[in-house]
RNA sequence: UCCCCAGUAGCUCAGUCGGCAGAGCAAGUGGCUGUUAACCACUGGGUCCGCGGUUCGAGUCCGUGCUGGGGAGCCA
């Protein structure tokens, strides 16, 4: 089964005799001159590639005039510059096998634009649309980019994993794994009765590496995870999935101006590597999804980031003409509207905040000097707000110990975390992103339903 | 979870004051053409989301449930 890829035939105008090539019919168009144009699609890239089938070939009346979207064919001919007006080369062929058919009395895609809400009722279908197959082409460049850029710096990858018998991430509601029948689930004084579960104990899917991440950080220096994460909170918006994939680095011998020094240099790389390896997808994007995408990108990869204390922060929003609905004063948790204005009307660029109230971060982030405020770190984009967070590492055992106590949580249940700070502690820090609102980011995608191929969210766990 | 909006042909939608179910696209048939998500004509196509209620009569009004969307909260 050789094959040309369109993508490669497109990038090098390629010409000549003896090529094959498969994919789906995008639209057919019959030419009563005695051939028919088939556009033909492989998912190598958005374009397609015209192929021309004349009326002598011998399944011509049988089988390409019946041709309609979504069947699957082979072409074998000779690619040769294009007389009309649309491409550059088409495909004149000598035989077209077809490999499946597509009834379109059933066949759901047709050639005009359909609503996201539909296509993700057909998500095994959606991706051969030019809007799913892009984000997903866009998706895995920016995974390969996230690998190269820590690769690049010598951090390792790590696989944290995915099933965690702690609890006490204490990133939101975990999901629950046992291998109980849920029909009769042993109890004792009423609780459920863990013991003789598959694992002995509790367990849950990971609501992030990055304790983990901390622990290998302390060992070999510089790590990152990227793999996925669960959050069984009950969100229905645009923005949360309850499976979604993170981006975890973790620095020893690392501070805060490390940390976010980092994250911005790994931003812009991003944007740039997309930007210089995703051109046809980003136009595409930028024509039919979001007029302002290529510009955002562009700035954001020339543009210095602003750096400023919550503080600072409050003070600027707590002074400016502008009501908020959520009033602001020194404590308060930023809301998305209170990010976006510092982001798209005070500084008109992306904004690194640090040093926030320690009563509104987790336990884990490093409290500073003052006693009030802890080494943490936001980094707020335009249209989106927060896209990265991260932290200095509370590395003071003793510290680490209070806190813990402090936030009503278990010590016990970290017997682990805090050996951490009694061997060989170092300065260390991390950040966390998430990557699905980096592609809508990226491609201004308005539902992060659209960024993911399997979307799973409250009431949804289809194909 | 809360607030708001929507659910009508395969898709996107219109449907006035409660009075015969509509359009565009898609599909089928025919025509035309180096075409460009082609174009022209004709044809077929409906559980008006489900359940209950008001009414002589409900796509339309009321109640309720489900599904989807937007926003909020939680967060990444």
């Amino acid at each position: 089964m050789q094959r040309t890829r369109i993508a490669e035939i497109l990038s090098a105008e390629k010409t000549g005799t003896g090529f094959t090539i498969m994919g789906w019919v995008r639209t057919k168009r019959d030419s009563k001159g005695g051939f028919s144009f088939i556009e033909v699609n492989d998912g190598s890239c958005l374009s397609g590639l015209q192929i021309i089938a004349d009326e002598k070939m011998p399944n011509y009346k049988d089988e390409v005039l019946k041709l309609q979207t979504g069947c699957s064919v082979r072409a074998f001919g000779t690619l040769v510059a294009s007389p009309g007006k649309g491409q550059k080369v088409e495909l004149q062929a000598q035989k077209i096998e077809v490999l499946g058919w597509a009834d379109p009395e059933v066949y759901p895609l047709q050639k005009k634009r359909h609503s996201f809400e539909f296509l993700r009722t057909i998500a095994h279908l959606r991706p051969r649309t030019n809007t799913f197959g892009a984000v997903a082409r866009v998706r895995n460049a920016m995974t390969r980019a996230i690998h190269d850029f820590f690769q690049e710096r010598g951090f390792i990858y790590l696989h944290t994993p995915i099933i965690t018998g702690s609890d006490c991430e204490g990133a939101g509601e975990m999901f629950k794994v046992t291998s109980f029948d849920l029909d009769q689930v042993p109890k004792t004084d009423g609780h459920v009765d863990f013991a003789g579960d598959f694992f002995g104990g509790p367990a849950n899917l990971t609501v992030s590496g990055q304790l983990e991440a901390e622990i290998y950080a302390l060992a070999l220096g510089d790590v990152y995870t990227f793999g996925p994460t669960f959050r069984a909170e009950n969100s229905n918006t645009s923005r949360h999935l309850a499976e979604f994939w993170m981006v975890e680095p973790e620095m020893a011998f690392c501070d805060l101006e490390g940390d976010a020094a980092l994250a911005v240099e790994f931003l812009k790389y991003i944007f740039s590597y997309v930007l210089k390896n995703c051109k046809e997808d980003m136009e595409f994007f930028n024509r039919f999804i979001d007029s302002s995408v290529l510009e955002t990108l562009e700035n954001l990869v020339s543009q210095d980031f602003e750096h400023l204390t919550y503080t600072d922060g409050i003070e600027i929003l707590s002074k400016s003409k502008k009501t908020f609905e959520f009033p602001v004063n020194w404590g308060i948790d930023l809301q998305s509207e209170h990010e976006r204005y510092l982001c798209e009307e005070v500084f008109k660029k992306p904004v690194v905040m640090v040093d926030y109230p320690r009563e509104i971060k987790a336990f884990y982030m490093k409290l500073n000097e003052d006693g009030k405020t802890v080494r943490a770190m936001d980094v707020l984009v335009p249209k989106i707000g927060e896209i990265i967070g991260g932290s200095q590492r509370e590395d003071d055992h003793d510290t680490l110990f209070e806190r813990i106590k402090e936030m009503d949580l278990n010590p016990d249940d970290y017997w682990w975390y805090l050996d951490l700070r009694k061997f060989g502690s170092v300065p260390h820090s991390g950040f966390g992103l998430g990557f699905e609102r980096l592609i809508q980011f990226v491609t201004g995608l308005a539902n992060i339903r659209d960024v993911i191929p399997f979307p799973r969210t409250p009431g949804n766990v289809s194909f």
